[in-house]
DNA sequence: GCGACAG
DNA sequence: ATCTTGTCGC
């Protein structure tokens, strides 16, 4: 599919954290996405071993998640896991799996954060911004932010707030489970952030498509 | 200065 | 992410 690359991926960390300062405030996350304009939704992972990067692209089609197209990519691991600047080390390879990408998803779940992120452009916020298409971030992990006590029931969620703002939400996809965090990642607002990971989801704690694509990627 | 820190 | 054994639970 059409991509829109906004700078070359070979940067040093401080520039970098600039490239993220220039692109934040280009990010939209205001836009509501009905989930009736939801049908193909893709999961998107990458694995690290042994200096190589492999990504794994999964289309599925709700609601069935009948799966519509895999698409994999490896590259040499360009940058090195700095917290904060995780898109520098699996972008380049994600560029590359999405430009061969046939099918055209109408939302993309990545395995990490959106605005949820210090300088509010996580890896999903900022791969969206190369596919001009609604991306959401979900990670199993905190990497900013508070939140406080959520319902054990599956679909009970707490505000994620850092430095007074609302920058996405603990969701409990699975009854007795730790919660996902999901963000905005762009063109999509939290409501359907939400809205949509929930309905990717099923028995599991991670939505159908990530876990689809974690296997495709396998450990390499 | 100290602690935190997606994957 | 990756490195690793056994173990609790559906």
């Amino acid at each position: 599919m059409q991509l829109h690359p906004r700078h070359a991926w070979t940067v040093t960390p401080r520039e970098a954290v600039s490239l993220q300062h220039d692109l934040r405030g280009e990010i939209d996350t205001a836009r509501t996405l009905p989930l009736a304009e939801v049908r193909l939704v893709a999961g998107v992972d990458v694995s690290v071993k042994n200096g190589m990067s492999r990504a794994a692209v999964v289309v599925t089609r709700l609601p069935d998640f009948a799966i519509v197209e895999t698409v994999l990519a490896t590259r040499p691991t360009p940058f090195p896991y700095v917290p904060g600047l995780l898109s520098f080390r699996e972008g380049p390879v994600l560029e590359e799996a999405f430009s061969r990408l046939a099918s055209a998803p109408d939302v993309f779940i990545f395995d990490g954060m959106g605005i949820a992120h210090p300088r509010r452009i996580g890896i999903a916020s900022h791969m969206g911004l190369w596919l001009e298409k609604p991306t959401i971030g979900c990670g199993k992990t905190l990497l900013v932010g508070q939140f406080g006590p959520l319902g054990p029931e599956k679909g009970a969620t707490a505000p994620l707030v850092d430095k007074g703002e609302t920058i996405g939400v603990a969701l409990r996809t699975r009854e007795r489970v730790s919660p996902v965090f999901i963000s905005p990642g762009h063109r999509i607002d939290l409501a359907s952030a939400v809205a949509v990971t929930l309905a990717a989801t099923t028995r599991f704690r991670l939505p159908e498509p990530i876990r689809f694509a974690h296997a495709a990627a396998g450990t390499l």
